[in-house]
DNA sequence: AGCCGCCGTTAAGGTTCCGTAAACACGGGC
DNA sequence: GCCCGTGTTTACGGAACCTTAACGGCGGCT
């Protein structure tokens, strides 16, 4: 119901294609990030860490193999080629190249978001890697959800859950009271920095022994909270 | 140069087509496989471990989606639909029930080389997945479509087996509502999540020995439901 | 010393979420 | 045509949860 929004990268130099693409694909509930040449889209697929990337090849820069060729030297992520040249040499360069998809201009929008959905799919199977915190008897395992200390499984709420999450992800390292706010409650909230508090207390409870002195979740005055992990920071 | 060569089921009826795609993949250094009618493409589907299957959708006794879904409740493998049927609604339904790519006929064969290669990318980058659970007397086999507990065989109705075959697919791990709403209700359905929480409710009083204190099913509150597998969460 | 900010703790109220029951429509088998 | 299993839809009580507020301790600063 409340799946994180999908954000999908449109690298495209004609901006009504784009403002199509942009509609079509906001309709589809997805985010969408866009650049008009290569060099941007690049930069933007690292920075934006985008679900999908549908890559025109026509740009007025870096030819647009040479970018899908860039791309895949570091990442993974699925790339959907929309180009107008539809001639089957060219699928077949852009699919040996590292394209995961290739549709000719014109396309349909319902097909596009099928094999944008066909995608998302490979992206979510890809993308398990071993996170996993483990310290001194406390294991948490970001993707299966399932939070254990000794081995018996301890039951989080939601809230609790996003917050020891975040920190697992930073394990070792502070993670801000702002930085808590805006991964656990959102970047459009007004919510006050008492619900850290309050969420640090309750997740304490249900899992430090004595509460009192925590073990795992330490305080770093005037900052925020911290992970504790003995391997590294 | 000694790669293991990959295998290439074909299910497809027509005689004269399957040649022809023999021919054209054994070119490429492709095994091939053919089944002419949807059951036997299934078994092969089994027996044979393809890396990778080209469906075709005008079966004689399945229906080419059904043979898709059918596959899907326990196999992940790259499937390119190869349909007479170009209209775009064929390539949305294919694609949402499953399907890796849809190429309308007729089709180059560069261009499906070039797109099997793409899907053999996606096949290395996955595990595959195990077709049987099996924990703490609750078994469900996949393959058959059998449930038992204690050995005793278990009825469901198919609504009741997907909901429990998508969970044990993702054994250990939390499904959330919406994805359990997308894989067993389908892509564009307007299905709410009270059918998801009444699907869970009828499978609890049909395994669980005491469906209070539900044993296998578990409830993850305001995300989902996990299918507990003890040994590897 | 006294004030103030930060943190831990506790409690109460309202809301959301879950389990459960029941009614209805639909289709197949007899 | 009738019965039964199944899927869909609605409703409701209770529990879990999130928010909000309030209080006290501790330390730093003036």
């Amino acid at each position: 119901m409340d799946e994180p929004r999908r954000t999908v990268l449109v690298i495209e130099d004609e901006l009504p294609i784009r403002r199509f693409l942009r509609a079509a694909l906001g309709a589809q509930q997805l985010h969408v990030v866009e650049a008009a040449n290569g060099a941007d889209g690049l930069a933007l697929a690292a920075s934006a860490a985008p679900d999908v990337i549908l890559l025109d090849l026509g740009l007025p820069d870096i030819d647009g193999l040479e970018v899908l060729a860039r791309l895949r030297e570091w990442s993974t992520v699925p790339v959907i080629v929309l180009s107008a040249r539809g001639q089957e040499a060219d699928k077949v360069r852009g699919l040996d190249a590292g394209a995961d998809d290739y549709l000719g201009k014109p396309f349909g929008v319902p097909e596009l978001a099928a094999r944008i959905r066909v995608a998302l799919r490979h992206g979510d199977r890809e993308a398990a890697p071993a996170s996993v915190y483990a310290n001194a008897g406390l294991r948490i395992d970001l993707h299966s959800r399932a939070v254990t200390r000794d081995g018996v499984p301890l039951h989080l709420s939601p809230r609790q859950y996003r917050v020891l999450a975040v920190l697992a992800r930073h394990a070792g390292r502070v993670v801000t009271h702002a930085q808590l706010l805006r991964e656990v409650w959102g970047e459009a909230s007004d919510a006050s920095p008492d619900y850290v508090r309050i969420a640090i207390h309750e997740l304490r409870h249900r899992l430090e022994p004595d509460p009192v002195r925590p073990r795992w979740l330490r305080t770093e005055p005037g900052v925020g909270y911290r992970l504790i992990d003995d391997a590294g920071g």
